[in-house]
RNA sequence: GCGGAUGUGGCGAAACUGGCAGACGCGCCGGACUUAGAAUCCGGUGGGCAACCUUGCAGGUUCAAAUCCUGUCAUCCGCACCA
């Protein structure tokens, strides 16, 4: 088959009739099938495009042939970091560089020929899509969960400029490999955190990789424990948070980040130059190397002291940076003797070590952390582990001095970015009214052309005069706009929700429509995007239902995760390394279904692994097998002859092949599915070979074979239904359903093991019973022999599958 | 350091809930067709002469383990002082 020429055909023929979009009409026998938008910043599609895209377009196919309505989406998340680099290096505008290569991605996806419906596709960096992200950020201000304040970002004192933190690599900036610093500015931030628990009790209700689920529970880390008040000697009083307020009678002293406002309120005379150039050095240390647990603690004392507010022991403060100011309160209670940290820090300073806990199974090593019967805590000693922290939270209360709390780990999501391609942030800075936001009806704050992005330590929109002076929509007075623009991430967190109504120019979508077309009911995807695309997109979808706008909690009920095709040395593909495999290539060689299909069959889509050109020659040589088979069983002429016994097995093997099929593609094991079409393709090929053949039959399995290929190899399906007189669109037929009774034999194989070694196989009637099992197979030739003379002592059948004597 | 995953022929990989390890394919070997090659078709193919051995390694549970348990090694990924 000429596969150029037949899949350009079938491409113009699907899309002059409107095969692959979506009829509103259908909303309630939906199936929406998602694949994670390209981001177009090379030009052509590579490996992973078609591993993510052309796998997950059979599975939509195959949900359109079993009856659905589906709906499968594509578009661009365009605005970001890779084109205004570019930008950058070459001085060709991130705006020309981006449509140019939507172009060419355009093109080449059409050339693969999975069903897109591109009447709803989305562009994220155009102007009727952009509108709507902003129009996201107003609600979410006017909701409160969008705010301002002060926050360290990182920056690069060669460059100039601020970085994202993707392009911060080990602590250096990724342009010219200066060590990045942390500076103070003023920034825009979604409260994610309002949202803490909700995220993680919600990845209970879904169908998504444990893996993934769990690293978003580690990423949100909830943990349960107690505040606890101190008082200083000056009588200033700080809160710390422990999960274990058990050990609360062992602390020995205390410890406050170095950001904390009271370290410098509290420092005495003859400490304050010590502390004050710890505060120095620690501003200057950069978060990376401080986070490493692996470090070397340091600390100071401040000359100060606080009470332990349950034995009224004055035990000394300190300021130390492995004591982080953003998580909890920011203060922390040392008990060297059960925490690791505490424990180390304790011995670099000579700071005492109070056991006050004792292991229940044994030696007490100390630092001893696990949970344990209380000693040295007076009235609450003996008491074990959750019980003695409930006892102590308990009296905590009582006197005031503490309470039960539960932090999170998250952190409200920093959304500013001091970058050019991206959407601008709508709002007005007035002297006189301060923070504006852009009425609604002002949308889109466009983005203009005209911009100096070379970077320099400023916003590139604070550059353009033109863009920056506005009016104040509240005073009418002179006012500035936020120079900044939105994380590329706002864009894509609600893309999913403008596809089913993509050119609604009166809102972001009619809640109607998406109520009914959402939540996605299959969403496939890398697995790079777990704490960040996929945690951001739960959010915005939760926050738009707490405004009326959305009745679903989630917005993917289901999700896969592609693996990674590696080079053929077994490496990531990259330019620099020389292993990178360009599909088109093959694609010209071979034809888009070839490429797709080895894809399916030579890995286990989760896996991914290096790619091989071995297995596509094998592909190619296998449709040529079918199409030679298909045609050649369409010319053959005879009469129904019955279903004897080569009918059965061809039968057999034909429902075996739809039941397993059926089964394998709901869960993505394409590479299975593909060898019980070669199977059936062998056992057709086995049984056109006989001489008396029932040619209707095998008419009607040939027919199944086209039927079951179709979501596998698109063109070629449609080109050979053609060819035997089927109707347009092979998509628009049914999928074959297995008929359980062609499954039902009369004798199963059974392999007899005798003291658990095979050592052969009997037929059996399927519905002979077990005692006659026994005296049949104990009679048999085979088993015979080999029991003579012994005992049986137990004697084990697993129906259909093996018996087992045990002599 | 913590958490998770993976480890099966020469290669890509299969194996439902503990029930015949290696489906399907590549490669290789042999044969048919052909002047010859390509293509195609048919047969064979984990190791060992054999009894037997074999799912990273060492144990255990079981009539039965790739699958469950304990320990251990290797590789990959995520998080990394979160009190």
């Amino acid at each position: 088959m000429d596969m150029k020429t037949v899949e350009s055909k079938w491409q113009q023929r699907w899309e002059k009739t409107k095969e692959n979009n979506f009829n509103r009409k259908n909303m309630d026998n939906k199936y929406y099938v998602l694949e994670m938008f390209s981001y177009p910043s090379g030009a052509k599609l590579h490996v992973g495009h078609w591993y993510n895209y052309g796998p997950s377009d059979t599975f939509a196919r195959f949900k359109k042939m079993q009856g659905y309505d589906v709906f499968q989406p594509m578009g661009f998340d365009a605005f970001g970091l890779p084109a205004e680099n570019y930008a950058i290096k070459t001085g060709i505008h991130p705006k020309d560089s981006t449509e140019q290569n939507i172009a060419t991605m355009e093109k080449q996806l059409k050339a693969m020929g999975a069903m897109f419906d591109w009447s709803a596709e989305v562009k994220t960096c155009e102007e009727d899509y952009y509108k709507w992200t902003q129009w996201m950020f107003l609600k979410l201000y006017e909701k409160g969960l969008a705010y301002r304040k002060e926050a360290p970002v990182n920056w690069c004192p060669s460059c100039n400029t601020v970085l994202a933190n993707e392009q911060v690599q080990e602590g250096c900036c990724e342009r010219c490999g200066t060590p990045v610093v942390k500076k103070d500015l003023t920034q825009w931030f979604f409260k994610i955190t309002d949202y803490a628990e909700e995220l993680l009790s919600g990845l209970d209700t879904l169908d998504w990789p444990e893996k993934t689920k769990l690293m978003q529970r580690n990423w949100i880390g909830k943990s349960v424990g107690c505040e606890i008040e101190f008082e200083c000697e000056s009588g200033d009083k700080f809160k710390v948070f422990t999960t274990r307020c058990d050990t609360i009678y062992g602390v020995s002293y205390v410890v406050l980040a170095p950001e904390h406002p009271l370290v410098k309120k509290l420092v005495s005379d003859e400490q304050r130059a010590a502390v004050e150039e710890y505060i120095d050095k620690t501003a200057h240390t950069d978060e990376i190397e401080r986070l490493s647990s692996s470090r070397e603690k340091t600390g100071v004392f401040i000359g100060h002291y606080a009470i332990n507010p349950v034995n009224g022991k004055k035990v000394p403060i300190y300021a130390a940076d492995y004591v982080l100011y953003s998580y909890g309160t920011g203060a922390v209670m040392g008990v060297p003797a059960h925490d690791e940290r505490d424990f180390a820090f304790a011995k670099k300073y000579g700071l005492p070590v109070t056991k006050v806990i004792e292991n229940k199974n044994g030696e007490t090593v100390l630092p001893f952390t696990e949970d344990g019967i209380c000693v040295n805590s007076l009235q609450f000693d003996g008491r074990f582990g959750e019980e003695a922290r409930t006892e102590i939270a308990n009296y905590l209360t009582k006197i005031g001095k503490g309470e039960r709390k539960v932090n999170y780990r998250l952190r409200d999501w920093l959304v500013s970015r001091q970058r050019y391609w991206g959407a601008p942030i709508p709002v007005v800075h007035c002297p006189k009214c301060g923070v504006v936001p852009v009425p609604v009806k002002d949308l889109p704050v466009k983005l203009p052309y005209n911009v100096e992005f070379k970077p320099d330590g400023k916003s590139p929109l604070a550059k353009s005069d033109e863009f920056m002076h506005t009016k104040c929509p509240h005073c009418g007075g002179d006012a500035l706009r936020d120079p900044d623009t939105l994380d590329t991430f706002v864009c894509s967190s609600w893309y999913y929700l403008r596809y089913p109504d993509a050119h609604n120019a009166k809102e972001p979508f009619d809640p109607e429509i998406v109520n009914k077309m959402l939540p996605v009911d299959k969403y496939i995807g890398g697995a790079e995007h777990a704490c960040m695309h996929l945690l951001y997109a739960r959010f915005f979808t939760k926050a738009l239902r707490d405004m009326g706008y959305l009745n679903f909690d989630e917005p993917f009920k289901s999700l896969v995760h592609q693996g990674v095709i590696l080079g053929p040395d077994g490496n990531r593909m990259s330019k620099s390394k020389g292993n990178v495999i360009s599909p088109d290539e093959y694609v010209s060689v071979y034809g888009s279904d070839v490429f797709r299909m080895y894809l399916m069959f030579g890995f286990s889509y989760t896996e991914g692994g290096p790619w091989s050109d071995d297995g596509i020659k094998s592909v190619a040589k296998f449709l040529d097998r079918t199409e030679r088979l298909i045609l050649k069983i369409k010319d053959e002429k005879g009469k129904e002859t019955g279903m004897n016994a080569a009918e059965k097995e061809l039968d057999y093997v034909r429902n075996n092949t739809i039941r397993q099929i059926t089964r394998d593609v709901e869960v993505f094991s394409f590479n299975t599915a593909v060898a019980r079409l070669m199977e059936f393709v062998n056992a057709l090929y086995k049984y056109d070979g006989l001489e008396n053949k029932n040619i209707p039959f095998l008419k009607a399995c040939a027919k199944d074979l086209n039927l079951l290929l179709a979501p596998f190899a698109p063109h070629f399906a449609e080109e050979l239904w053609e060819a035997c007189g089927g109707k347009y669109s092979i998509f628009d037929q049914k999928y074959p359903v297995c008929n359980e009774s062609a499954l039902v034999r009369e004798e199963t194989e059974y392999a007899v093991q005798v003291n658990s070694k095979i050592k052969g196989k009997l037929m059996i009637a399927k519905d002979m019973k077990r005692e006659d099992i026994e005296e049949f197979v104990l009679k048999s030739d085979l088993v015979k022999p080999l029991v003579e003379g012994k005992a049986v002592k137990k004697f084990i059948v697993v129906p259909g599958r093996l018996v087992n004597i045990i002599l």
